[in-house]
DNA sequence: ACCCAGGCATTGG
DNA sequence: CCAATGCATGGG
């Protein structure tokens, strides 16, 4: 892992929020499925400490500890950013390594609290994911292609999420070619899908393709970060929001997350 | 019993 | 083009 790299900030959010059997927090352990089979990630010396691994294993646990952000060269760009940047340090976004597992993470979490949000993939993981020791594996768009609508309202979802879901387990998305487009012809082809907004497709690109630039001004925890910590508490609205994070260029994306966690965890 | 929480689509002006 | 509305669950 580069270096810094703090294994507690980085992991915060698989506690802060409830439990998340996907990426299960376990006797000071992250437990992840990887290839089929579980891996517990450990803190050791500020590295991290993972059993022999193969190269993809590896690779997927690097993403999800968000190595790919580039630390050194995020320089806090005015007097609010710099003392956030300082006590964080070493704090790197974790991301969602599976793209049907952040967009179904997504859509869970819209409108509701986190906390509700993650009640409820929970039940939709222990219903359609596979449970290995301590973890489940996230479903596969294949586990879930073949449920009926009244099976993902079962485990909580709206009438309408649900559609969303298994539209979403059945669309066959090119991930690789996704991946390949700029910020903004990702967001146009997401957005085509029925229940991916802008603000779903702003945080597939900040949480699962780690795009710089990526800023999820929707986003209602980023707006009432913003906002008092820019605008002395007074509520911005999503445009002023989009338009006041261009000034953290290039670094958009790492600034919504620090913004983020220190406007969670003050002091 | 409310009200809000890390949205989105639909409907009506 | 913008405003109003319904939706699911969990915590306050």
């Amino acid at each position: 892992m580069p270096q810094p790299f703090d294994f507690e900030l980085t992991t915060e959010r698989f506690r802060v929020f409830g439990t998340d059997l996907a990426n299960l927090w376990h006797e000071g352990g992250l437990h992840r499925i990887v290839g089929g089979r579980e891996v517990r990630i450990e803190s050791s010396l500020g590295g991290v400490d993972v059993e022999p691994l193969d190269d993809e294993t590896r690779a997927v646990i690097l993403k999800l500890l968000g190595a790919e952000f580039d630390l050194n060269a995020f320089a806090p760009p005015d007097p609010v950013l710099t003392p956030i940047v300082e006590q964080l340090r070493g704090f790197r976004p974790a991301l969602a390594p599976d793209p049907f597992e952040m967009l179904v993470g997504a859509i869970t979490a819209q409108q509701i609290s986190l906390r509700a949000a993650f009640a409820v993939r929970n039940r939709f993981v222990e219903r359609f994911g596979v449970r290995a020791e301590q973890a489940y594996a996230f479903p596969t768009p294949e586990r879930v292609a073949p449920a009926a609508e009244e099976e993902l309202t079962a485990v909580g979802f709206s009438r309408r999420k649900a559609e969303y879901v298994l539209t979403l387990a059945r669309a066959d998305l090119d991930h690789t070619a996704l991946a390949a487009l700029p910020d903004e012809d990702v967001k146009a082809e997401l957005i085509q899908l029925p229940g991916i907004g802008e603000w779903t497709a702003d945080w597939f690109l900040a949480r699962h393709l780690a795009r710089p630039h990526a800023w999820p001004a929707g986003d209602l925890a980023l707006r009432y970060a913003v906002s008092d910590f820019y605008a002395e508490g007074r509520m911005l609205t999503i445009p002023e929001t989009r338009e006041l994070g261009t000034r953290f260029a290039p670094f958009e994306n790492l600034t919504a997350h620090y913004l983020l966690v220190a406007h969670r965890s003050p002091g």
